[in-house]
DNA sequence: CGATGGAATATGTCTAGACATAATAGCGAT
DNA sequence: ATCGCTATTATGTCTAGACATATTCCATCG
């Protein structure tokens, strides 16, 4: 193994055992320089990885000390369901139930437009089962290519993917039982738990779709790892 | 500002602009060694830092290619209970139920360890009502300083967060219908949604913890955000 | 035609320095 | 005692090399 990688793991080690505790100072550079028989360059590849990895925190002239944990933030992988049923190697089918116009001003509260909205509802298929319910608004005014649409082949989040960009979004994530429409939907007992995931998404600001999506809950996990980025 | 720094920023800009597809070759180190003036090093750590975001994938001979772009992903908060209810303005508390040292080789898919264990149970109450049920294992070959704890006054990610930092992390959301056990601890009926939120934590490597979270699904949202990329 | 062994190439790691910069500690003057 | 200056110190950045190693390309051999 590269020395720079033992280096970064020894020091882990003393942090995760407890010996170093935060606040404790890392041995200088120069020490560990001696410690190892190395170049400072390689010490400060090892001291800078556990930087990344959020372990400690350098200052000039202080030192190196070991940095207090910080709260957990984690990358979230949210799935395109075609691509999660086509993975587990089952069939993917969209059907959709419904596709109409709403007047301006019926959407409050779910997307933020005065314009037209077009709303979208249907059923995703994994093989012969439903695997989720989807509704979903589409600001017209911000995503005209969308009014000639109808929806009926294609899922309205896979042609958003491909003609809307979006450089924001927010998604909620809660377990529910579900409420009539969507239990009759998905032909489970309002008693069964379901996931529901919501996301509006915006472009430069201006609010370009809603979405909900319930899955039954044994049908989906979402998982998240952890990622250094923006501690 | 620093010149890697602006040499790792040029590069992003073009990847994020979409100037570079994924797959696309970005220039060889000597070739930026020229474009910038500057020492291979330079140029290495400017490339690397873009090998920790996951922009770039290194191959020697080969070179570095822009990475595919990765699945719709977003920064997950994952919520530090007790801070979440005190910002609701409600009184937290803790309830230890169950703490003991399990024999190794007991805690199959959940803590991958083969040194003793401590298993943790209690309940986390937002003013007079039961906010969330909480299992949670912890390696006592990784966090040793743990066999000292009770955890009767202090809930054990509180304690972790303290005592046991860690590098890496997975999560699992689900909805589910509580089993007995969890049912019965929380006063709810098993019909009930609640969110699963399962997690595990790792130290360079080392399973430190596993804990499996079980919220009334009303009770609680997670909330994710798009982060862009370059900040 | 296919297999194989080099040669070429790009990154991986490392050295032994250099100067820059930020923060601190101590000293002296007020 | 307090302010401000300076010397010291530890990290931040960078250079101009070196050898190591993985991979690919290509030419040669069977």
């Amino acid at each position: 193994m590269a020395l720079h990688r033992r280096i970064t793991a020894d020091l882990a080690r003393e942090i995760a055992s407890g010996a170093w505790p935060p606040g404790h100072r890392v041995p200088i550079e120069h020490e560990l320089m001696a410690r190892y028989g190395c170049a400072r360059a390689t010490v400060g590849k090892a001291v800078g990885a556990l930087v990344v990895q959020g372990l400690v925190e350098r200052r000039r002239k202080a030192g190196t000390f070991v940095a207090a944990p910080h709260v957990s933030s984690a990358v979230l992988q949210i799935p395109d369901i075609r691509a999660e049923i086509e993975a587990r190697g089952q069939a993917y089918r969209w059907m959709r139930t419904v596709c109409r116009t709403l007047r301006p001003g019926t959407v409050e509260g779910r997307l933020a437009t005065n314009g037209p909205v077009l709303e979208v509802k249907g059923l995703h298929f994994a093989a012969a089962k439903v695997f989720a319910y989807e509704e979903r608004l589409i600001s017209l005014a911000e995503a005209p290519l969308a009014a000639d649409e109808d929806f009926a082949r294609e899922a309205p989040g896979a042609w958003l993917l491909a003609h809307a960009p979006w450089t924001e979004a927010r998604h909620e994530i809660s377990a529910i039982n579900p409420d009539p429409d969507a239990a009759a939907a998905l032909g489970l007992l309002s008693s069964h738990a379901c996931l529901s995931l919501k996301r509006w998404t915006w472009l430069q600001g201006a609010a370009i779709t809603y979405a909900r999506q319930i899955f039954p809950g044994e049908l989906i996990d979402l998982t998240a790892k952890f990622t250094p980025i923006g501690h």
